[in-house]
DNA sequence: TTAATCTTTAGAGTTAACTCTAAGTCAAGC
DNA sequence: GCTTGACTTAGAGTTAACTCTAAAGATTAA
């Protein structure tokens, strides 16, 4: 059993535009065609592009997934270079998800600052919650 | 005190070039020249650009951005905007947060793949490791 | 006071990742 | 067989967010 572009692109949430771009950039040499010329996914073929979506999603541009793909379709003797990309790739989330951690205590504080101004309709917290100003130096100190 | 575009970029991590880029798309109308006509960034302004930070660190686009910092230029009327936005920001975060966990997962799973190919220089890691083959399954079920 | 460095503007150029169009081909239902 | 909708290609256009250039003015250190 295999899919055409348009079920491929909906069972991976992608436009058939966005899967023929990324044939066009080298992505999916894997992708076969059809006698008349249509292009056949197959199962392996849509875990391929969850693979895809998986590196996309975390950050990783398609220059360097392009890089995988053709690492993959070398053979045997990539697999190292492969398992470094994923042992980076991994690294990058874990500093990443850090930065949003960081983030998030701001945007919490916002959020703290917004519900006391908003109940009192005016910017005055400081004033009225002095423990809020300490929080504020703390978490734009950096 | 105050600093120039120089020094202000350099303390958040950005160039002088993106600093006057987020002016000309009127991020910083809170910025003051001098009588010579030179930019002069405040501690204050230096804060407005942690938090420009946060919110573009967290994927919102400039226009959003910008959207918060004209509500924020027109007074104590737009602190329910302000805060249903940081508000919705926590919300986009968490999310971007667990899908970064499942795509982690996958990560996780090809660095164990690729060990074993590594440790024994061919892909036929499902024979040696029938358990990787479910974990698979699961992984990329859906 | 002069050289080096920084800043100013307007505006052009770049990059990544799509997104769409046109003109034609293919496939499924009636 | 015919219509309708999905598919094909090449290539143009779009969007966001920078990134750089040029020419002129401002600031700083010697």
């Amino acid at each position: 059993m295999s899919y055409s572009i348009g079920e491929a692109a909906k069972m991976v949430g992608l436009t058939a535009h966005t899967l023929r771009f990324y044939d066009k950039e080298g992505l999916l040499p894997f992708v076969k065609k059809t006698s008349s010329g249509l292009r056949a996914f197959s199962e392996s073929d849509i875990e391929w592009l969850k693979i895809i979506e998986c590196l996309k999603g975390t950050g990783l541009p398609l220059k360097q997934i392009k890089q995988y793909i053709d690492w993959c379709m070398e053979g045997d003797a990539t697999i190292p270079q492969r398992l470094n990309m994923f042992i980076e790739q991994k690294k990058r989330v874990e500093e990443q998800k850090a930065k949003w951690e960081k983030h998030l205590e701001k945007i919490n504080f916002k959020i703290k600052y917004y519900e006391d101004a908003a109940q009192y309709g005016d910017l005055n917290v400081f004033e009225r919650n002095p423990k809020l100003l300490e929080e504020k130096k703390r978490l734009f100190k950096d």
